[in-house]
DNA sequence: CTAAAGATGTCCT
DNA sequence: GGACATCTTTAGA
């Protein structure tokens, strides 16, 4: 596979100051980076393609909206932490932290392009469809075996998870609309996917 | 192919 | 008690 898209063989993480801006653009700049999931000898690598950006006060839909809770605390801490939360009583969520310190903001991955470890996926999944096995946020937790057991892991360092920059990326164009499965908020354009990609959620 | 509805646990008021 | 940053299955065109 030779000058596709998916070929990359970095396993250097992306540093704090990456994570450390406006959320905004931490979400625009995660399109094309690759979500890394170590799991003793398997390896799962994807290609991440659509992402959304979720800030504090001045968000509704942000679960920093109301504030510091239980819940989102992660949201307030250092940047470049997962923030893992379970939803609809049966899915989890991946997102990373942004902004410095003290002001709220994450970033949901919410899908991604399988580059490695396919099958493992398969497994994980229960499903023989590629397109099926990342192509939204509950998908791509399942497919990785990210649980709140995460939430809060440092994301910097390597380790089980964490996002690299890739070697070899075509160049893309980035859509944006507005977020998916919100009531408020809806007049923000904040989410982000490369365009004209097979793996993005919905369509 | 699209549309509708059910499953199911946790958070927050 | 209501809402929920979702996915799957089923029914129908």
């Amino acid at each position: 596979m030779p000058g596709s898209l998916a070929s990359s063989a970095s396993s250097i993480p992306l540093p704090r100051s990456f994570y450390e801006r406006h959320t905004v653009r931490v979400a625009k700049g995660l399109l094309g980076k690759v979500l890394v999931r170590r799991l003793g000898a398997t390896e799962l690598r994807g290609l991440i393609v659509e992402a959304e950006a979720y800030r504090g006060q001045d968000d509704p839909a942000s679960h920093a909206y109301v504030g510091r809770t239980e819940r989102n605390q992660v949201m307030f801490g250092q940047p470049g932490h997962a923030y893992v939360y379970f939803t609809y009583g049966m899915h989890y969520c991946l997102n990373v932290t942004t902004e410095p310190i003290g002001q709220a903001g994450a970033v949901l991955i919410r899908a991604a392009q399988p580059v490695k470890g396919i099958e493992a996926m398969r497994k994980k999944r229960g499903s023989d469809r590629i397109r099926d096995l990342t192509n939204g946020p509950a998908k791509l937790t399942e497919a990785f075996a990210v649980t709140t057991a995460l939430n809060g892991h440092d994301l910097t360092t390597v380790s089980g998870l964490f996002i690299a920059e890739n070697d070899k990326l075509e160049p893309f164009r980035i859509e944006s609309t507005s977020r998916i499965g919100i009531r408020a908020g809806l007049d923000k354009p904040w989410r982000f996917f490369i365009k004209g990609n097979p793996f993005v959620s919905k369509k």
